[in-house]
DNA sequence: CGTTTTTGACCAGCGC
DNA sequence: GCGCTGGTCAAAAACG
């Protein structure tokens, strides 16, 4: 894992790409061949090799099969899909972009795939009367940031932009592959069920940036949770039905076999949240910052 | 007592 | 150069 840090944190993001582009990759082990984009290499693949190059978690391949599978959220793979290609229609130098969230309130964990958040800093944001608080993923290998700030239209708004390429929101729908066994336990059903993922998804060019996106999910409320938490990732806004909390075998069991990388990067979280881990069978944290 | 949050200081970038 | 603003640092405080 301090490999790949390493590689990010030595090296310009282009070189990366190059080297990811890079055929016969000295630096990043080539898992196996791919026979798409023999000539001119496509976002999404490179983004699918990306994963599996560099971090032995689940790859985007891994998510749409998962996707697949869940045949009552058939919307959902739409969606999903249509946030991947957000990602993907950029060219590979934007992967650093920040992503704008809008969130109505959201579940109150700090607890993300294992992984929580460290608060770093608050700032007091010229005319508005919130401030703006600043987060840095505690993954060892993970650079990406976010801050938080609460929206001064409306108090329960709340506007997260993430910083990096982040692809937490994924999880969610990779543990769809476990077939909803039950919820996971500390959690109440929620209360009011959110309308449509669809509309979680709606995913928006933001005004700010023609590069940056925008997440604004429209009416998600969590009950118990009237704080959001300082986590404030996508995957908070998504249903928790969706995660699974005994399914480590064969979460385990899918990133193996998908995962490219030889080296293992599955090592447990040095948090001591790790408690979280394994409920949520998340072996690796996708942010790319 | 270890971990996390708070909070003022510090720094860099930008416009004037 | 100066002041303003946003982002980060780090020591102290709070927390569990």
């Amino acid at each position: 894992m301090e490999e790949i840090k390493a590689l990010w944190s030595s090296g310009s993001e282009d070189e990366f790409w190059r080297e990811l582009l890079s055929n016969d990759s000295s630096t990043l082990n080539q898992p196996r061949e791919s026979t798409e984009s023999n000539s001119t290499h496509s976002t999404e693949f490179l983004i699918n090799r990306l994963l599996s190059n560099a971090y032995s978690g689940p790859t985007l391949e891994d998510f749409e099969n998962a996707l697949s599978s869940a045949s009552k959220k058939i919307e959902t793979v739409k969606e999903f899909r249509q946030a991947r290609f957000s990602i993907s229609e950029r060219s590979a130098s934007d992967v650093e972009n920040k992503y704008t969230l809008k969130i109505k309130s959201c579940g109150n964990g700090m607890e993300d795939d294992g992984y929580k958040w460290r608060k770093y800093g608050q700032k007091s944001i010229k005319n508005s009367p919130n401030p703006r608080s600043y987060y840095r993923c505690t993954n060892p290998r993970c650079g990406a940031k976010k801050q938080v700030e609460r929206s001064t239209d409306d108090p329960e708004m709340f506007i997260i932009t993430y910083e990096g390429l982040h692809l937490h929101f994924a999880y969610p729908y990779f543990l769809f592959n476990n077939k909803f066994n039950h919820q996971p336990p500390q959690l109440n059903p929620p209360a009011k069920k959110p309308k449509s993922l669809a509309q979680a998804y709606d995913v928006q060019a933001t005004p700010k940036s023609p590069l940056a996106k925008t997440v604004d999910t429209h009416e998600q409320e969590v009950s118990g949770h009237k704080e959001m938490g300082p986590q404030g990732l996508l995957e908070d806004v998504v249903p928790f039905v969706i995660r699974n909390p005994s399914m480590n075998s064969t979460c385990s069991n899918s990133m193996n076999s998908t995962s490219g990388s030889s080296t293992s990067h599955h090592s447990p979280p040095t948090s001591p949240s790790s408690l979280t881990w394994s409920p949520n069978c998340s072996a690796s944290c996708f942010h790319l910052g």
